[in-house]
DNA sequence: CCACTGTATTCGTTATTCCATATATATGGA
DNA sequence: TCCATATATATGGAATAACGAATACAGTGG
């Protein structure tokens, strides 16, 4: 893992969001970030695929669903900048959190909600 | 301090080394940096002033020389990050550390070296 | 004042990143 | 099989970032 490479996977909003709210819930599914991040399938899908190809993240399909999380193989310190970051940022994560948690239809799974 | 720009500023590998090599030196001048990078003058100057202008870094003149040094006043997360992140990745900063410390006529002045 | 060294900035070009739109693929159910 | 839903990818253009070369500025010493 490339410090330089990493640091461009959070350099953009839509990423460093994505990144956010999946350290925050753990799994989230594409239609979830949809929703929370208030942009277009297209893009987010694009940004995930950039996330999973570095291997930040690791899917996962469920029916219809494609479910994403860190990936646990990721280095220590990797996953502390995105813990601290996270933990640091309430304010900037409120919005999208709040939009996710007043989603209608979430997928059926066992998930721990906010 | 927006943690997208925070995480732009690090996107660089100029940036990058730049400021791991501050972390670990305390404090350098451009000529060392430039030394040290392998870089032209131009181009470290425009990445410190970059730095500069999003507030990671603060300068101080003295004499013919600009030293650069970690702002003080970084919020406690972003300065742990650089840490982590520094401390993480010895081998990517490890040539031009290797640089700086076989630089010939570097200005005098207290400062700790390797 | 001049010349010299170290640093900063400007200009024009190239490279990279991001996006919207359209289209393709995958899964489950009728 | 056909359709609907969820997700992925391709394409072309716009915006942004990075660069080299040249030049400007600042401080020092003659």
């Amino acid at each position: 893992m490339n410090p330089v490479n990493f640091f461009k996977s959070l350099a953009d909003e839509t990423r460093l969001r994505t990144l956010m709210l999946i350290e925050q819930e753990g799994e989230l599914c594409v239609c979830e970030l949809t929703a929370a991040l208030g942009e277009s399938q297209p893009k987010i899908s694009r940004h995930l695929a950039q996330l999973r190809q570095c291997e930040l993240l690791l899917d996962r399909r469920q029916g219809l669903w494609v479910f994403y999380r860190l990936n646990p193989d990721l280095p220590d310190w990797a996953r502390a900048v995105i813990t601290e970051a996270t933990g640091a940022n309430k304010a900037f994560l409120a919005d999208s959190l709040a939009n996710l948690c007043h989603m209608g239809e979430r997928p059926e799974r066992a998930k721990t909600c906010c």
